[in-house]
DNA sequence: TCGTTTATACAGTTCAAACTGTACAAACAG
DNA sequence: CTGTTTGTACAGTTTGAACTGTATAAACGA
């Protein structure tokens, strides 16, 4: 008597599968978002098929209006698109399926954003302790207590332009063939073709 | 009538300074943490001298418990390191200042941890259904299903598997020079030797 | 040994985020 | 235009994270 026999194998299918969206989705909190959403996310990318709300409210048994603020969230970070299908009346979302287009369009999305703003807020202190440096008043130790700081503030915008030519590089696809590369290189075999 | 004579120059550069450390201390949940942890992260770094306990409950006008809790929090982002001092009895705290090193650490320490868990559970689940294809009751259809399943666990392996590599270029020093000298490219200036 | 100082464990409180149900607005069918 | 369907704004509730004060443990000095 087999176990396997008693469930149907589409229940066995989900289960397995079930247990993937829940990995994934717990660990999606590194993109910043809750993990009810990162199980949406997961449940559309195994979808296959456009979902409407409905469906995924049915399938996560969470109310409508939970599922319509969690895909607007996704579709923000781009991890969710909508599209169209003729004679359906009803919004439809698909998982956006490209993990590494999603990863490079977070950074490009959320750093940058940051970086942006720091970078304006950290400049916009270095010139107004440049203008204090032009007091003559100043004593001597009070000048290098300022100019430490001055130091610190463009160490930080230095490193933020360095973050943003990193991201510049993920989003060239040149950084994402040369790791490709570092993987085969990796391999013991030699680079022998093996057909696609 | 300078309005600059009526404040202490210190205050001056300290107001400038608590703009610079809100706008990073703001910013800093791209690494996970409230922003009260990104205050405290910022007011070590620009102090520069190592803190107790009570110097940061003093300075960020907070129970030392938070403080506690919050260094805690700091050190096992290796953003903050345990420093001694001969003659000091209290635990002295001082901000890791390379923040290229913290992006760097942060990959490691977070982004490993999640990418070694999901691969285990993907990697489980394909080879539960690599089992269950071996059933020769299975239909067409059936199979087909599962098959899909499957394209997209190898998927998933292979993206991690992609960042793992990625992670070890950035540690090995090698993206951090490779970057740097496209930011010197960038520049319009031939590069010229104007001295450190 | 005892008294003192420092860090943290723990329980309680406060506050914000996540989620729900309802009520409304926009789009469409007739 | 009226009736229907679909998505979202909003208010209320629940849950968990952040923070505090107190109590305790660990380290040290005498």
């Amino acid at each position: 008597m087999k176990l396997v026999n008693e469930m149907e194998h589409s229940e066995i299918v989900d289960t397995i599968r079930e247990r993937v969206i829940e990995s994934v989705s717990q660990n999606m909190y590194l993109y910043g978002v809750s993990p009810s959403i990162g199980r949406l996310y997961g449940t559309l990318f195994f979808n296959g098929k456009p979902m409407t709300l409905d469906d995924m409210k049915e399938e996560l048994k969470m109310s409508k209006t939970s599922m319509s603020t969690s895909v607007r969230t996704l579709m923000e970070l781009n991890m969710v698109e909508r599209v169209w299908r003729k004679g359906i009346r009803k919004d439809l979302y698909e998982a956006q399926g490209d993990w590494y287009q999603i990863f490079t369009d977070f950074f490009s999305n959320q750093w940058r954003k940051v970086t942006a703003m720091n970078t304006k807020a950290v400049q916009q202190s270095l010139n107004e302790l440049t203008q204090l440096m032009r007091n003559p008043e100043l004593s001597e130790t009070e000048r290098e207590l300022i100019q430490a700081d001055m130091d610190k503030y463009r160490y930080i915008i230095d490193y933020y332009n360095w973050l943003n030519h990193l991201f510049d590089f993920l989003e060239s696809d040149e950084l994402f063939q040369i790791v490709k590369k570092k993987m085969d290189q990796g391999k013991s075999e030699p680079p022998a073709d093996l057909g696609s």
